[in-house]
DNA sequence: ATGAAAGCGCTAACAT
DNA sequence: ATGTTAGCGCTTTCAT
């Protein structure tokens, strides 16, 4: 079924359907009227394909992200989601495993459907992933960095996101007020996931810089809550952050199980506000990141640029701090 | 970045260049390194419209879900796209937040990319959309139904799933031998999620079946753990079921809050198998649907028959019981 | 082993 | 208000 055989049934030719279909207000009401019929009688479906490739004006987001599973990353698609198709626009995606060499892959791939805009996940990308970005960007493809703002090391692309360092600064210095001396910092095992590297970097230079002891590990590899579970016995502090909740979640029922109580034995702060987090008891405090917000603030800013605005912006968002009983004893039972 | 301009530098014309690259064994190998030179200089970008176009084959599948943020279907993408990828195809997604209409209106939009297959949850869809997915399909589309398997009601397209109202019966089952004669299911408050309402379906008639009293109940709407908390105090049963994991999390907290013990004053039995039911004291027993199986298995079963296989299969998958402390009295601590 | 011509389905720019 | 012509960037024949 192709716009002609549309026309042909409706007596006219191609271009009028076309137009009929972008703009029915430019077609004479009856033949408006002949057309939807015959639109309706050979269940068109207009192939975009041709259409993209005869206006240049396409319609594809592209959006790529560490991983589709984790309610981190998925959250932030169906922001990013949400927003565009009421815009018309539609999604396509591709997960990178945190790997940079498979995302500049998946840089290429994407590109060749020249979307309208391509949303990636954070700032560092290898040289041949970055020289993509910038032609394309040239070309007038949208370009924005989500899930991280940093003012040194960006590539000059539009980000909407937070800074992992502050993050990290941000959770040692809720413990250190809580008057903790004998800090702890739990890496994640994720290779590639620089942002969790930057928090724990944030993490012991604010420790160090009151003064505090800092000991840093990593998390033994596998499932994260058993991890977590895990690296409890090797922590010698009395609170510890961890790179993501399910770290912190595993170690504060690792600690319990040792017969810890939480916080007077061990505080404990994550990062993330995994949904496990604010159930167990007591709950683990934690950074909030916006994750649905960085989608739709990613999505808005997008069809801002679209629309004509700067092709280079900077959006900071909050991450907040949300604190619970593993850091709080006084938070008492409901 | 045109393939003339590639041709250009390489002193050769178009089509060799775009023989090179799809089947580089067919150009002479001196030709072949002229152009691979010509290929990384200009950085070109191969335009794949244009490809789809003449040739007719396309590399896109799209994939439409009730929502993307869920583990449940986040997870079934997951399985999808990790198993896409290695065969060269990429993912359009969309979410259609449990509403047929917005799936129809999703269904048309992602036709018109021409997709090689089509995944798309459940097999209830608005009559216009079965129209658009039976065209398709005799075009040559792949279709496939996911999250579902049912004999009865089917349209003919290929399935990956289990069976729905099958699983609701396991649950009352399950509540039955452990000696309870008063049942309750609680539902889903998401308008169209027919499948937790068959699964209630399920329950209920095999509730009934063993002589068994049924209390059948909505949970309230808004937040799912919130509501199952407040659900409890409505309960007049030893025994509930409930549509999801997170009302069945909620109930066990609410009836802990209240001070009931679990399982000996209600026992509770939830589906999904979603994180924080393993993580509770006690965990909550549930059903464990084959979240990224069901997306694994889709994308095989969609690239046999893109391979030639018969164009209409159905697959069933287990659904196991994951039995919990909700549900048994004896599981002791570790 | 390489090239020339034609066309995929649609839309821009000009007619009329 | 509608039609004509040309061409988007690539791949398919069919030559050479």
């Amino acid at each position: 079924m192709t716009l002609r055989d549309v026309a042909a049934a409706a007596g006219v030719t191609a271009i009028t359907v076309s137009r009929y279909l972008r703009s029915p207000g430019q077609v004479a009401p009856e033949t408006a009227a002949t057309i939807r019929h015959a639109l309706s009688a050979t269940g068109y479906v207009p192939n975009k394909q041709a259409g993209v490739l005869a206006s240049g004006r396409g319609s594809i987001v592209a959006a790529l992200v560490p991983n589709l599973a984790h309610s981190i990353f998925a959250e932030t698609l169906e922001g990013l989601s949400g927003t565009l198709e009421s815009a018309g626009l539609e999604l396509l995606v591709a997960a990178s495993g945190y790997s940079t060499e498979r995302e500049e892959a998946q840089i290429r791939a994407l590109l060749g459907w020249a979307p309208r805009a391509l949303v990636i996940t954070g700032r560092h990308h290898t040289p041949g992933a970055i020289k993509l970005l910038r032609e394309a960007h040239a070309g007038g493809c949208t370009v924005i960095e989500m899930w991280d703002h940093h003012g040194r090391g960006a590539q000059g692309f539009s980000q909407v996101g937070f800074n992992h360092r502050d993050a990290g600064r941000r959770m040692a210095e809720h413990l250190l007020q809580a008057g903790h001396r004998r800090l702890a910092y739990v890496d994640s095992a994720v290779v590639g996931d620089y942002r969790a590297r930057e928090r724990g970097d944030g993490f012991v230079a604010a420790a160090e810089a009151a003064g505090a002891t800092v000991q840093r590990l990593a998390a033994p590899a596998g499932e994260p809550i058993s991890a977590g579970r895990e690296v409890v016995s090797q922590l010698q502090a009395s609170a510890a952050g961890f790179a993501n909740d399910h770290l912190g979640c595993g170690a504060l029922l690792g600690a319990q199980a040792a017969g810890w109580r939480v916080p007077q034995d061990l505080a404990l702060i994550g990062f993330g506000d995994f949904e496990l987090a604010a159930h167990l008891a007591p709950g683990l405090t934690t950074l909030a990141p916006p994750r649905r917000e960085i989608g739709a603030q990613a999505a808005a800013m997008l069809l801002a640029q679209l629309e004509g605005a700067a092709p280079v912006q900077r959006l900071k968002l909050d991450c907040p701090l949300v604190v619970r009983g593993s850091t709080q004893a006084r938070q008492s039972k409901p």
